[in-house]
DNA sequence: TATTGTTATACTCTATAACTATA
DNA sequence: TATAGTTATAGAGTATAACAATA
């Protein structure tokens, strides 16, 4: 096994596991993908759309989506009125946390086999291959 | 850092990464990872259907857009007439390997900032997780 | 009867280009 | 004039349900 074919590997069973956990409530994996990243911090739209990686003009209709189901409300910056930042309602920070604490769930009990070490080494390296991912684009 | 948050930022980046080389070919990041599942065995549309992920009524129009451009092309199973599998052509496989090679340059030239025994346990580590998530679904 | 792949349908994601409001 | 978000459009991915061919 070589690290290029692991990566891509893990990255399926990743999309794969997520995309099954966002199903529970209903949402589409990029849905439930926007909702985690908006818990943290406020972001404009023009930010989410390069951390999600893909276009601006898609952040319309997923958080028209997210919006109609009273998951997010738009806030316009009052320091540059053309930038316009999503923020999580209630319901959307309380549906986004549920995410987190499933998915956690679910790799804590399917990375059971491995060893606390182990653990610790993949969230390590796998952080840090991330970050030199994120960092080149 | 925790290790679901780890792995998750990790199977994005992946993501984006790989659907940045699909594009060079014209292709979406879904059609790739089928070239390259088809690349390895003789696989059919059910089997494939669970590998990705998706339903099986998706593979009718993935194959059907890879056959237009001659990348594959139907075999029905002798044994069993119910039973298509899909074949890449000679261009197909040229291109599968052209989507390997290059994703495998891009991982190399990024994590080189990881030392070679990091980079071999990242390995070990990453597929045995990816193991231990495909072996629950 | 059960299974495989296909078809029909509806919705979502995606990129491109043109547009508006604001700076 | 430049930028942020929106709109319009076309193509692709996705699940569900119903279907034909085969077992």
């Amino acid at each position: 096994m070589n690290l290029p074919a692991a990566l891509c590997a893990l990255h399926h069973e990743v999309a794969v596991l997520y995309s099954t956990i966002a199903r529970r409530f209903d949402l589409t994996l990029q849905q439930a993908e926007l909702l985690v990243q908006l818990d943290t911090e406020s972001k404009s739209f023009g930010e989410l759309a390069r951390l999600l990686g893909c276009d601006k003009s898609n952040m319309t209709g997923m958080a028209d989506r997210l919006a109609r189901r009273g998951l997010l409300e738009r806030r316009t910056d009052p320091t540059d009125r053309r930038i316009t930042k999503p923020a999580l309602t209630d319901a959307g920070t309380e549906l986004a946390d549920r995410i987190r604490k499933d998915f956690g769930a679910a790799i804590a009990q399917r990375c059971a086999n491995l060893s606390s070490t182990d653990q610790d080494q993949l969230t390590r390296l796998a952080d840090s291959m991330a970050g030199a991912l994120a960092a080149e684009r």
